[in-house]
DNA sequence: CAATAGTCTAAACGTTTGTTCAGCTAGTGA
DNA sequence: TCACTAGCTGAACAAACGTTTAGACTATTG
C-alpha cells in the first residue's frame, strides 16, 4: 500500500520548510503533531500515530529512534514553523499580538498543538515561549517608541507575564470556549465575528486596565512601599 | 525528597470537610490528589496512590470502583475545598484577586492540583472554573459600587477573560517560574517577596493597561465599528 | 549481474497499565 | 461460639504500551 509518489516530492508547493520535506519522516511527524494537537501527547500512542501517517509502529522508531525522539522532533518543527511564520509577519508589521501572527490559515493547528504542550515542561517548548516573550517585549518597546504603548519600569517582566496571559488563554481554550463561545484553538478563528467575545474584553483590560485610574495608583504605591505584603486589594 | 513534614495534607487536623472523613478513602484520595498536583494526571498510576496512600491497588478499586472514579472524586473533593475557603474569605473579605483566596497555607497543594487539571476537560473542573468567573464577576461589580474597578459594557466577559488569564498563568507556572523566579503553585508563594515579579507587572496591566489612552481609543473604536477584522493593531 | 545500504513491514518481545479475584483479618450481632 | 459483613491484601489477569528483530523490497553502486 505504498503510496508509489516518491518521484514528485515538491507535491505541496508550500508546506515544506526546506526542499527535502513530505518524506516519510516528514508525514510521520505532520501525523503525530495533529495527534498530539487533537488528543495530547499522553493519550497519542505510537500505533495512533502509524496508523494516521499509513506507516508501521517500527517506522517510527527507525526515524525517530523513540516516541521521545519524535515529540522532541515535533517540538523543534513547531517551533521553526512559528519562527519563519514570525519573520513573515514582522516584515508585513502585523502588530503587538503575538498569537495574531500565528493565525494564519495554513498553521491552525499550531495554536492547537501549543495548546497541548504548553502546560508540559519540554525544552523546546521552552524556547518557543522564550522567544515569544522576547519578541513581544520587542514589540511593546516599538510601540512605546511610537506613542501607542505605555512606558514601564519592567518591560521585560510586562512582555512575559502579557505573553503568559495570552498564551494561557490558549492552554484553557475548552473554558473560554465553553464561557464565551469561541476557540482560540479553531483554525478560522481569525475570521469568525464570535472572536470579540474574547478579544473585546481582552482588548478593554489591555487598554485602559480593570481599576479605576485612582486605585490603580493605590496599588502601585503599594507595592512600591512594601514589597513583603501582596495583597493591598483590601 | 518530600519537605520535612510527613505528608502536606495529611498533617492538616482541620482538613475534614466532613465528619466522617480521614478514613482509609480520605487517605487514597488525598495521596491520589498529591500525586496529580507532583506529577500530573497522565503519570498517575494505581500502583503510585496506592504505595503513597500505603494501601494496596486493590483498595483503591475497591473504594472508588475505579482509576476514572478516583480522579472524579478527586475533582470533587477540591471543588469542595476550594468552595468552602471561598465562603470564608468571602466573610473576611479579601479581595477581588480569586487566588488570592487560595494561597492559604493549608490548601496549597490546591494551586498545583488546579494546575495539572485545567487543561483537560473535567466536568467537576469545568463547574469550579465557572464558579470562579461567576465569583469574579461579583467581586468587580462591588468593586464598580465602591468606584474602585471600572465600569465595563460587558462584565461576564471581562471577569471570564481575567480569570482564564489569572488560571492560565497558573498552568503556565513552570514559564513563569524559569522566566521570573516565581512559581505560582509554591505553598509559601504569598509571604514570598519574590511573587512582586509577578504580581508588579500583572496588577500594572490590571491598573492603567499596556497601551496609552489614545491608542485604546482607538481600538474600541475599532472594535465597535467593525467586528470582522479582529486586527486593528496596524 | 552481484553486492550493499537504506527503507519499511509484520510479528513478537518485555514491561506496565488498570482491574479482578480468592482469601485473610477484624469487628458486630445473635 | 458461630456466622456474617466490610475492609483490605497480594497474586494474577488481559490489554496496551514502546520497542526489538528478522526479513522482504527497492534503489544505488561496483
Amino acid at each position: 500500500m505504498s503510496s508509489r509518489s516518491r518521484g514528485s516530492i515538491e507535491l505541496s508547493a508550500d508546506d515544506g520548510l526546506f526542499s527535502d520535506d513530505r518524506t516519510t519522516r516528514a508525514r510521520i511527524r505532520d501525523a503525530a503533531i495533529e495527534c498530539f494537537a487533537e488528543h495530547g501527547v499522553a493519550r497519542t500512542t505510537a500505533r495512533k500515530v502509524a496508523d494516521s501517517a499509513g506507516v508501521s509502529p517500527g517506522s517510527i522508531i527507525h526515524h525517530f529512534e523513540s516516541m521521545e525522539g519524535l515529540r522532541v522532533a515535533c517540538d523543534q518543527h513547531v517551533a521553526a514553523v512559528i519562527r519563519r511564520q514570525k519573520q513573515e509577519a514582522m516584515s508585513a508589521g502585523t502588530g503587538i499580538d503575538v498569537l495574531a501572527a500565528l493565525r494564519e490559515a495554513n498553521i491552525g493547528w499550531v495554536a492547537g498543538y501549543l495548546a497541548q504542550v504548553l502546560a508540559e515542561d519540554s525544552p523546546a517548548v521552552a524556547l518557543i515561549v522564550d522567544d515569544l516573550v522576547a519578541d513581544a517585549e520587542g514589540y511593546l518597546q516599538q510601540g512605546v517608541e511610537a506613542g501607542l504603548v505605555r512606558r514601564t519600569a519592567n518591560p521585560r517582566g510586562r512582555a512575559a507575564v502579557a505573553t503568559v496571559w495570552s498564551l494561557g488563554a490558549l492552554v484553557l481554550h475548552r473554558h473560554l470556549d465553553r464561557m464565551l463561545g469561541v476557540d482560540l484553538t479553531d483554525p478560522g478563528v481569525g475570521t469568525d465575528t464570535a472572536i470579540a467575545s474574547y478579544a473585546g474584553p481582552a482588548f478593554e483590560i489591555l487598554g485602559g486596565g480593570i481599576f479605576t485610574r485612582d486605585y490603580a495608583a493605590h496599588i502601585q504605591s503599594a507595592f512600591t512601599a512594601s514589597q513583603t505584603t501582596n495583597e493591598g486589594t483590601t
